[in-house]
DNA sequence: ATAGGGTTAG
């Protein structure tokens, strides 16, 4: 509890020209700089709080200075005890600037940012003129809370006070408006910087970030290297790798690898999670595993990631097997992996081993399932062709069914042509308001191939008239450490035809090898032959022509897609990689799919 | 005089 009744002992028992004076007043300073000492020493509140009597009894704490180095003392240490500093504050007649500044960093230190802001506020009724210090902490509060509102009047008050030049304050509004996602405010005190530092490049790249601008993060990565102005700080390649995962960059994110590797010593469990995941979701199974394997510290983090890994590359059993050693070893899995070892089981449609661990889970571990483990399991059984029984969970489960769970299900009705559970999962969707204009072109199709042809273009009507436009697809492949981005019909690269001469070279050697195109899942309203053209511009087949004609002979070719591959690039790619001699790795919305000598490791099970 | 910005993994 609070220790207020030391405060009895107040100072105003003690009026200055009661002090002893003159020769004495050298002593009182010697005595003021005992005592500082002494509090700085104190290592819990009990400690602190003679001290503090001590420096009462001494009169001393009419000193400003040494008031508010106490105050400072007490309200930025680490034994708790800001119950303790605000009493001392409200004894203060005349706060000065610094203990604001003080009280208010206290309170940011502990979590408590409202109390940050009211205190800010205060400050500003007692007509007390905030600082450069105080903005960079009232800022902060602004950014942890995502008030945009406060946050942009107090930046308001920054041009009134003239300090929109200070640096600090700069990377602290940089900060704030990009926890409160306006990006374009981030930017533009970013670009109007004369000074930057590298706090300001590292919060220019996490604003980035939290919005999924990968490309821009990247490219922010390349001017901050190209400036000079960096080192390899795990704060700031940690996003950067992030930007790496998600764009499959395995090249840049194996140099951002080897600058860590050279610039700091021990890396941290959460750089070298970040790191496992980056060659996983860059198609380097291998190298992820590599890293594991010689990682010395693991939580379950790490064994999660490496698990989910598995099974994205389609290695349910290995995930299984990590999943048991991690039990041997006594770490307890958490909800988080048991969302990885499920979708691993999913995946390889282990599904008895799947029920048992959910279960277990449930039972065993008391872990009460989420949405996303709902999820995993209305996937597992829906991709088994267990519709009914998916159905009967999602509508037995406690909480209420979500997009992806219906969505889930829809997709599994269409790959095991069910159009009755179809027609109910996508009336749901469509009541949930998700607006994601592929569900209504999957129930299309799926009318369609029923030769419902007036339900067909009912659906689509119904899209159309809801202004929703069909995601383009895309796909990225890595060439020589740039990625590109081909997206489906993109004519952008094409400019010397080469691509389409390839593209054309391709389909003759294939379908000397029996290939015939599947336009089964083409979703327009065109006769076959344009339908043969549309499966041709399909963003995996130009990246695919791209990196053969970009890469050496033999090497491996990685695309990472936004969306799930269709029949006909399946099996377009299987052949590929068998008549060119090359591994492609392709990262699929869903999974991965490795094309070794006409065979992919899905096994066609996606 | 006393203090400060960015700080991470599915």
């Amino acid at each position: 509890m609070m220790g207020t009744s030391v405060l009895n002992y107040n100072h105003h028992l003690l009026p200055s020209k009661d002090l002893p004076q003159s020769s004495s007043e050298l002593n009182l300073k010697q005595k003021e700089q005992e005592y500082l000492c002494l509090v700085k020493k104190c290592k819990s509140l009990e400690e602190f709080k003679q001290v503090h009597v001590q420096i009462l009894k001494f009169g001393l704490f009419l000193d400003s200075f040494c008031s508010s180095s106490v105050l400072a003392t007490c309200a930025l240490s680490d034994w708790n005890s800001m119950d303790y500093a605000c009493s001392i504050f409200q004894q203060l007649d005349e706060p000065t600037t610094f203990d604001f500044n003080t009280m208010i960093r206290g309170y940011v230190n502990n979590m408590n940012f409202e109390n940050a802001i009211y205190l800010y506020n205060d400050m500003l009724q007692r007509e007390v003129e905030p600082d450069n210090f105080t903005y960079p902490v009232v800022l902060k509060a602004c950014a942890r809370l995502a008030v945009i509102q406060e946050g942009m009047q107090i930046h308001g008050h920054v041009f009134k006070l003239g300090l929109e030049d200070d640096v600090y304050v700069q990377n602290s509004l940089i900060n704030m408006y990009g926890k409160c996602r306006d990006i374009e405010m981030s930017c533009a005190i970013f670009r109007r910087m004369e000074q930057k530092s590298v706090a300001s490049w590292s919060a220019i790249i996490a604003a980035h970030a939290s919005l999924a601008m990968w490309w821009e993060c990247l490219a922010l990565f390349e001017d901050m290297s190209r400036e000079g102005c960096w080192r390899a700080e795990e704060s700031i390649l940690v996003n950067v790798l992030s930007a790496c995962t998600h764009l499959g960059a395995f090249h840049l994110g194996r140099c951002a690898h080897g600058s860590l590797l050279k610039n700091i010593t021990e890396l941290n469990v959460a750089v070298m999670t970040s790191l496992m995941d980056m060659y996983v979701k860059c198609g380097s199974l291998q190298k992820g595993l590599c890293l594991f394997q010689n990682m010395t510290r693991k939580n379950q983090l790490s064994y999660s990631v490496i698990i989910s890994g598995l099974g994205l590359h389609g290695y349910g059993r290995q995930a299984l097997q990590i999943f048991s050693e991690m039990v041997e070893e006594g770490l307890e899995p958490d909800d988080v992996t048991y969302v990885s070892v499920l979708s691993a089981c999913s995946h390889s449609g282990l599904v008895d081993e799947g029920l048992d661990l959910f279960d277990k889970m449930k039972f065993e571990y008391r872990i009460e399932p989420t949405m996303q483990h709902y999820g995993c399991m209305v996937d597992l059984k829906g991709r088994a062709g267990l519709l009914e029984e998916a159905f009967q969970l999602v509508q037995s489960m406690p909480i209420k069914a979500n997009d992806v769970l219906w969505r889930s299900l829809l997709s599994a009705c269409k790959v095991h042509d069910n159009l009755k559970l179809g027609e109910i999962a996508a009336e749901n969707l469509f009541r949930l308001s998700s607006h994601n204009p592929s569900d209504y072109l999957v129930l299309s199709n799926m009318y369609a191939r029923a030769q419902q042809w007036e339900n067909a273009a009912k659906i689509r009507t119904k899209m159309i008239n809801r202004g929703l436009i069909q995601t383009p697809g895309y796909s990225l492949v890595e060439v020589k450490s740039k990625v590109y981005k081909f997206v489906s019909q993109d004519k952008s690269y094409c400019k010397s035809g080469n691509i389409y001469k390839m593209i054309h070279q391709m389909e003759w050697q294939l379908r000397f090898e029996g290939y015939m195109p599947d336009t089964s899942q083409v979703m327009l309203d065109v006769d076959e032959e344009e339908k043969g053209e549309r499966l041709k511009g399909h963003s995996q087949k130009l990246a695919i022509a791209f990196a053969l004609i970009h890469t050496s002979q033999g090497s491996a070719i990685r695309i990472i897609r936004n969306l799930r591959m269709c029949n006909d690039c399946h099996s377009y790619t299987k052949l590929v990689s068998m008549i060119y001699e090359r591994e492609i790795t392709v990262r699929d919305r869903n999974r991965f799919h490795h094309f070794k000598d006409g065979n992919c490791s899905c096994r066609d099970y996606w």
